[in-house]
RNA sequence: UGGGGUAUAGCUUAAUGGUAAAGCUUUAGUUUUUGGUACUAAAUAAUACAAGUUCGAAUCUUGUUACUCCAGCCA
């Protein structure tokens, strides 16, 4: 299993730890209560400091990020910027056999879109790697410092094969054996250590190899592997180097150079903890209190995992390979380009991280709690739109009694109920229009609030009809509801009060289109890719989990014209994203964004969640209807 | 079966020797031109188990159980 490095940090200032008041809003994770503690002992400087508290996000450019990156990222970020630290973006490229540039683009970008600036980032992007750190920019002094530790006597070169040295290793109750090169003479080990260097040993012919305890009950300190011969070229460092650091010699020497305080990463580190700090009192042993090297903090975390999702890399390049999903930005995926191009916004993911906190307690979080934070944020935000998905048609038989029966009226529709300054918008309406199809039921049980035969609705923002007619095509299939219109209704208002008061009063609203004026698009819907909590806990296989319902694609669909976001809405801040996706609330049915698939002559929109829908849960419940 | 880690309500998280709390979920209601949002209320429900220390234990100690990580020249 790859790894997934530490995370995330704070975050918004609102859910920040403290009013000015000084009583604490939320209680503060162990994290922060550890690095509390150091500052009151002074251990990394004293409050205020900007070493204080410095982390880091060091992914592998191996891949592409998903939520639980982004967890970590948030993790890493928010404490540096709670405590007034910085944060480190560095990628671990100590592979090269696996590690790609594309990889480190594709990284920068997705941790700049959560909103996160590591340590001298170029606010602009305009050089998106400003900034950015290498494990390869260590190489030099890691293999110093690794010639000093030979020196010591406390490293020598195996050259025994891949399979002996695994089988000396004894299992996790046998203690191992000590390979024969153990206790060769620090020169030799040194002589052959530079041979791997300089690309005269073959891949695999040798290793350096820390020299602990090949007795420990901690499998990782049976003197592990240091450096291995990879003679393949890097791609920063090129063919400078014929041996590339392991992640355990490397990963705590990173750390170290940059002065990192806290270093967080996921639980499975947790037993690699006494190999790391064995390499810096390694290194430091015999060295002046000056010379020391810098002995970061690590602190392990639970790893955020989330329901009817997978988070494991194999998995996801399965899907890929196999064309179960159109890509690593599938909109299903939960990797953090397949979330945004879901229409994820960052404020959503950094708020679903900040709730849950850091912890060591392995959860498996509702997958409900990401669509929950997604409601949230794009309530406040979205513009609201009118889309008709599956249309049902509908004529307004006294449409021509009342005026032109050509004419189209403009009504006035308001653009977001919860931001005033968002302004409003004209919508046309006419004597054809279109509404959904599952707001009409012929014959409809005594909850269901919306159109019936002789019943009456209002359309939003238009008028209140009444349904008289029924039109069936020779399958019995229900194709045109023919309509009268209340003049008095104009805009959805109740018509005035009849003379003993009585004011009439509909249950149902509806959202519609104009016929005559309405835009084609094509409608994604995404439902969750796994049926199953924990897919392929069952049998074994994620495959057998896969929900064969988690794209549907309508190409139908129908949309108000003008449906673009203005400029009013964006500087009153609905709309304003600053991603620059276009994002959307369709009137009761969930929030949509533009595809990147969208062209001139089709609109393609991606529904990132649907409302909340209480009539559906409670139809559900009915068994159906 | 060696070592490390974890365990509080359906889920996630608080409580740091002194009344077990909150959010989500659920249910009911109010408002509503989105069966959305907001608001109110209710509900039920938890310290994995067992001992010990203590006036008092979710918290400290010991044992047990369950889950989880570790035997890559991956990270």
């Amino acid at each position: 299993m790859t790894e997934l490095p530490s995370d995330n940090a704070i975050d918004t200032p609102t859910d920040g730890a403290e009013g000015a008041g000084g009583a604490p809003e939320r209680s503060r994770h162990f994290i922060e209560q550890l690095i509390d503690e150091h500052i009151a002992q002074g251990r990394w400087g004293t409050a205020g400091d900007p070493t204080v508290v410095k982390t880091r996000f060091p992914p592998e450019p191996n891949g592409f990020l998903h939520v639980g990156h982004a967890k970590s990222i948030w993790l890493n970020f928010s404490l540096a910027e709670q405590y007034g630290g910085s944060c480190n973006l560095r990628f671990d490229d100590t592979n090269p056999l696996k590690e790609d540039d594309l990889f480190v683009r594709s990284i920068v970008n997705d941790v700049r879109w959560l909103g996160f600036r590591w340590d001298g980032c170029d606010e602009t992007g305009a050089d998106p790697l400003a900034g950015v750190k290498f494990a390869s920019d260590y190489f030099r002094r890691m293999h110093d410092w690794a010639i000093e530790l030979i020196e010591k006597g406390l490293a020598y070169v195996d050259e025994q094969s891949s399979e002996d040295v695994r089988k000396q290793r004894g299992t996790l109750t046998e203690p191992g054996q000590a390979s024969p090169f153990r206790d060769r003479k620090p020169e030799e080990s040194r002589e052959r250590f530079e041979a791997m260097v300089r690309g005269d040993v073959p891949d695999g012919g040798a290793v350096l190899r820390a020299k602990i305890d090949m007795a420990s009950p901690n499998m990782n300190l049976r003197d592990p592997v240091m450096y291995r011969v990879l003679n393949a070229p890097h791609h920063r460092t090129g063919s400078d180097w014929h041996v590339y650091p392991m992640y355990d010699w490397a990963h705590g020497l990173e750390d170290s150079i940059e002065g990192v305080t806290n270093s967080i990463c996921t639980l499975e580190f947790e037993a690699h903890r006494p190999l790391y700090d064995w390499f810096i009192d390694a290194i430091n042993r015999g060295r002046s209190d000056p010379e020391k090297i810098h002995h970061p903090q690590q602190t392990e975390f639970a790893r955020l995992s989330l329901s009817y999702t997978h988070m494991s890399k194999r998995y996801m390049r399965q899907l890929v390979e196999e064309g179960r999903v159109s890509g690593w930005d599938d909109p299903r995926m939960v990797t953090v380009a397949g979330m945004r191009r879901r229409g994820v916004t960052p404020e959503a993911l950094r708020a679903m991280c900040a709730e849950g906190g850091a912890t060591k307690f392995n959860a498996l979080v509702d997958f409900g709690r990401l669509e929950n934070a997604v409601r949230d944020d794009l309530n406040k935000r979205a513009p609201r739109r009118m889309c008709v998905i599956r249309p049902l048609k509908v004529t307004i038989t006294n449409w021509g009694e009342y005026g032109d029966a050509g004419r189209v009226e403009m009504m006035t529709a308001v653009n977001n109920p919860e931001d005033e300054g968002a302004g409003t918008r004209e919508v046309p309406f006419g004597g054809t229009l279109y509404i959904e199809r599952d707001d009409f039921m012929e014959d409809a049980p005594k909850k269901f609030f919306r159109l019936k035969p002789g019943g009456e609705v209002r359309l939003r923002y238009g008028y209140w009809i009444t349904c008289h007619e029924v039109v069936k095509d020779g399958a019995g299939e229900v194709v045109e509801l023919k309509c009268t219109y209340d003049p008095q209704t104009k805009g959805g208002d109740a018509p005035p009060a009849d003379a003993e008061g009585n004011v009439r009063k509909v249950k149902g609203t509806l959202h519609w289109v104009e016929a005559s004026t309405a835009a084609p698009v094509e409608v994604r819907l995404f439902d969750r890719l796994y049926t199953a909590e924990r897919p392929g806990k069952a049998t074994g296989d994620h495959l057998d989990d896969l929900n064969p319902d988690s794209l549907e694609i309508v190409e139908g669909a129908l949309l108000e014209p003008n449906w673009r976001t203005t400029e009013v809405e964006r500087s009153s801040g609905t709309g304003a994203f600053a991603d620059g996706i276009e994002r959307f609330q369709f009137e009761r049915q969930g929030y949509f964004c533009v595809d990147p698939d969208s062209k001139d002559g089709l609109l393609v929109f991606n529904r990132t969640v649907t409302l909340k829908d209480s009539w559906a849960k409670a139809a559900k419940g009915e068994g159906g209807r």
